[in-house]
DNA sequence: ACAAAAGTGTTTGGGATACACCCATGC
DNA sequence: GCATGGGTGTATCCCAAACACTTTTGT
């Protein structure tokens, strides 16, 4: 079976830059290449785009093929295009970024092997993947700005520590523990989760399963997403493929464009409307800092409240 | 002549949503289409990539068929891949933005018109191309507090109040003058020029002029007048065309990734690193303010100075 | 002369920053 | 008990924000 077209076309592929956070710091998910080029050379996960998928579900896709991780959050960095950037000919790469807590991952597909790197110890990696980690890294320190992108990463209830040491991580610098909490509440965007009982519960079942006996959660494979299920509920996590059905729908006049309407006094502080994909829940329980120490207040992300400082443009968190 | 593959390929197309600034409103340019399908619509300047040139080549290709506009800058917006954007086909579009002064447009090529419409004035568009100029205006509005990108859109020396226009107009938003000035004058990215003095005329007038006693200028009394000769030595670093040959160049490392190296105090304010591409140039005088006033004093984009700021990641502007 | 725009400085309030002590927990 | 980290409050300083009169220029 061949295609043929008038003109030449370049193929299209998509690459995936997953962050993970585990409780220290921050990590990358590579597979490495079972076929050339660049075999044995470790790369980002992703592959081919078919015809009938949108650059987002191509991704999620291979994603899923080659590392058996399932995510709902995607948020795309642009396309690669350099004329040489694959040795195969000509290749352009749609490539995204995405945050999820780190899961147990195994080789799949093109991949013969796939697991966690600490961001500070990544290989050299195959075609201009570097180049692609590079820009990823830097599109996401500049996404924390404006966006919570960071609750992706934690558990639906965290302490206000676990969230520093993720700021920490991403940003690559160190925050008054005292001033960070201070901000963090003006943002108005987190709630105190009250329900010690249920969090206590939650928090001795976790301290029995696997997952908890591993730096890396290295035997995070005896723990079945099924049995997590159970315990936390089973539709935390279910399909929520981005759906670019809705990309052109006519939701767009020209009105909303010369928004915000003049307001007639000065306007200082103001900020950029923005649109992320913001899916929350998870199942995992985040690991807890090895060294004891007195037990936090748990907090949770008020995603109500985030989006309704969104629409006034009124959120703002600035590092 | 045709080319045939193994597996069906989506065909690649670039389109750029160019923004210019006449002295009063934003404008972009748009190009009435020639062709089906949408023929009739207007739409961005774009078409369809060659195999031997990368995307950015490629829109400033199909910029200058269809519009005779030449231009030096350009911003990757990302890729748009709904599957049903093109009633062609399967049609992959990667979009760009660019900062112009606004200068004779004529229709060519595919293009059977080019004008400039103003922001609040645009039609209908083909395509998903509504939808990508959301997106563009979006991004410019959030690159606007990270990059000083609006200096493409105004003569080599400008007013403050030209510039303070321009920025409420990106912004849709109304500044305090002197607030604004004081804050640009601060982000120490801005001379002062005076176009009719020699250097040691200037150099001399500028000591005693009133400005100078102000406590924004005193540090200026320290300025060499090598400084001022840069000041006027026009640095047209023309036909940069962006050249994606460098793009994977190894110029990256996996210690940089983790920059910067964690600081033992805490660091607040920190902002993110960036790339964007600034080519200083022109010669298309911009429309003065239509009502008499007093005449301003000029100012001019240190390129140098910003580029050292941002090298030290100190250079900041929140509005 | 008048209208429009440019030049100039001060005050104030709020938020960012820096900082220290006590307490809870695990070992 | 001791090491580690959590919980809490305050003084300071700097900068954003608000604000008004004078000067220049074109008509």
């Amino acid at each position: 079976m061949s295609y043929t077209y008038e003109y030449p076309r370049p193929a299209v592929a998509t690459d995936c830059v997953v962050f993970g956070f585990d409780g220290r710091e921050l990590q990358i998910l590579l597979i490495e290449r079972g076929n050339e080029p660049y075999k044995g050379y470790w790369a980002f996960p992703g592959g081919f785009m078919n015809m009938d998928e949108s650059a987002e579900q191509c991704a999620l896709r291979e994603l899923q093929e080659e590392t058996g991780l399932t995510i709902n959050m995607l948020k795309q960095l642009g396309a690669f295009t350099d004329v040489h950037r694959d040795p195969r000919g000509r290749v352009v790469s749609i490539a995204f970024y995405a945050l999820v807590r780190p899961t147990e991952v195994k080789g799949g597909d093109d991949a013969s092997e796939a697991r966690w790197f600490a961001i500070d110890d990544v290989p050299r990696l195959a075609f201009d993947h570097d180049y692609i980690l590079r820009k990823a890294m830097q599109q996401m320190r500049k996404d924390i700005h404006f966006e919570p992108i960071g609750f992706e990463l934690l558990n639906k209830s965290f302490t206000m520590s676990e969230l520093q040491r993720l700021y920490e991580a991403i940003l690559g610098v160190r925050f008054d523990r005292r001033n960070f909490e201070k901000k963090m509440l003006q943002t108005g965007i987190l709630q105190i989760v009250e329900d010690e009982e249920n969090d206590e519960e939650l928090f001795e079942k976790l301290l029995h399963t696997p997952a908890y006996s591993t730096k890396f959660f290295g035997k995070r494979k005896e723990m079945q997403t099924k049995e997590i299920d159970e315990l936390f509920g089973a539709d935390s996590n279910k399909g929520k493929t981005p759906d670019s059905k809705t990309l052109f729908d006519p939701y767009w006049n020209s009105k909303s464009l010369s928004a915000p309407p003049a307001p007639t006094k000065p306007a200082f502080n103001f900020l950029p409307p923005e649109e992320f994909k913001i899916c929350a829940e998870g199942s995992v329980e985040m690991p807890q800092p090895r060294k004891p120490g007195r037990k936090g207040r748990k907090f949770s992300f008020n995603k109500e409240k985030y989006e309704h400082l969104k629409q006034d443009n009124n959120f703002k968190l600035e590092f």
